[in-house]
DNA sequence: CAAGCGTGGCA
DNA sequence: TTGCCAAGCTT
């Protein structure tokens, strides 16, 4: 084993944060855990996962969840394609693999919802495999180690990151040597104000002996926010009491279920949406109390509409199709509301209509 | 390949 | 309050 191994390795086994998912090397919790800790904060993580794992305890329970009990474990988490393709990874290691998990970072990589990061993590923790993950605390780390000041964010400078962990990487124990890159990355190397005093691989840092620690990483090229106008639409059967959902299926919040939205780049104005509902005879209301949602790039101020709707509708699927809403749709009762929203922005939405 | 995609929490 | 961003993947 490197030096530099033996190093990170000593300091990690004093220093590990310690999470459930590490407790006993579980295939399935180390895939869960995995999934959900894209883009994620672990604070956010961790009481999602105990719940997960209580309620889908197993690869076979997972497959057979239902679209309701996955929006609701996942509710608020973001990104929900990630929980779709876990279930859809789910039926394809039942179906495919006769449900035997993958044993090696390729074979991961067929997993839908594994990426290079988590397929070397799973193999590495799970099966020993000597791959190396490069995730946002590994580029930060390994551009100190090697004093990147650019380029770490481009495919090229991440060939060369991985190509660098992946000739340090303990091969005795891969698992706890990507780990402790990360936890390296999270508890010492942080991004603003690094303990390298800390440091169990300072003598290893050429940004350090350098003194340009704080070159690196680079900054990373953001695109700006756009601000943008959102409108939400609650048709209501007031008769029976209740609410239409569709089943997104463009742009934001793709796939997911909740009340019809309307950007205003496709509805162009309020005044002209509220026209344009009114030639269908209906009644409208601009319920007051706009609310704030951000979605990555963009910021929303968004509009709540409340439509009433007859009971028996000529007009309905005209008007659907005149505002290309998906046909995948339903009516619920006001109690079941809650219950098939996921997103954040149907439940702020949910929160302006329950204060009326 | 670069763009697009969510959200809670914290400075 | 506002801005920033975290264990990436898919298209």
């Amino acid at each position: 084993m490197s030096q530099f191994s033996q190093d990170l390795l000593a300091w990690y086994n004093i220093n590990k944060r310690h999470f459930p998912w590490r407790e006993n090397i579980n295939i399935y919790h180390t895939w869960i855990c995995e999934i959900m800790s894209q883009q994620t904060v672990i604070s956010v993580v961790l009481p999602r996962f105990k719940e997960f794992i209580a309620e889908l305890p197993d690869i076979q329970s997972l497959a057979n969840c239902s679209d309701e009990k996955l929006r609701k474990l996942w509710a608020g988490l973001g990104y929900y394609a990630r929980a779709r393709n876990l279930r859809n990874g789910a039926k394809y290691i039942i179906d495919e693999l006769n449900s035997v998990f993958p044993n090696n970072k390729n074979d991961w990589l067929k997993v839908p919802g594994c990426g290079p990061y988590t397929a070397s993590i799973i193999s590495s923790i799970c099966f020993h495999e000597p791959v190396a993950c490069v995730d946002g605390n590994v580029i930060r780390v390994v551009s100190r180690l090697l004093n990147l000041q650019s380029g770490v964010w481009e495919k090229s400078g991440q060939d060369k990151i991985s190509c660098y962990v992946n000739g340090v990487i303990s091969n005795e124990n891969p698992g706890d040597f990507n780990q402790a890159m990360m936890d390296l990355g999270s508890i010492v190397c942080k991004k603003q104000n690094p303990n390298c005093t800390l440091c169990p691989v300072q003598n290893y840092c050429t940004a350090f002996k350098n003194n340009s620690v704080e070159m690196c990483p680079p900054v990373k090229p953001r695109k700006n926010f756009q601000n943008e106008d959102v409108f939400a639409l609650i048709f209501l059967k007031k008769k029976s009491d209740e609410f239409f959902l569709v089943e997104r299926n463009k742009g934001f919040l793709n796939k997911t279920i909740g009340f019809p939205l309307l950007r205003a780049e496709e509805a162009v104005s309020l005044s002209i949406l509220i026209s344009e509902i009114k030639k269908f005879g209906y009644n409208t209301k601009y319920l007051q109390g706009n609310f704030r949602h951000s979605i990555t790039h963009h910021k929303i101020t968004g509009h709540t509409i409340l439509i009433e709707t007859p009971h028996h509708d000529d007009h309905f699927l005209k008007m659907l199709r005149f505002f290309s809403f998906s046909e995948k749709n339903q009516w619920i009762s006001k109690t079941h509301l809650k219950q098939n929203l996921s997103s954040s922005l149907d439940h702020k939405v949910l929160k302006i209509l329950s204060s009326i």
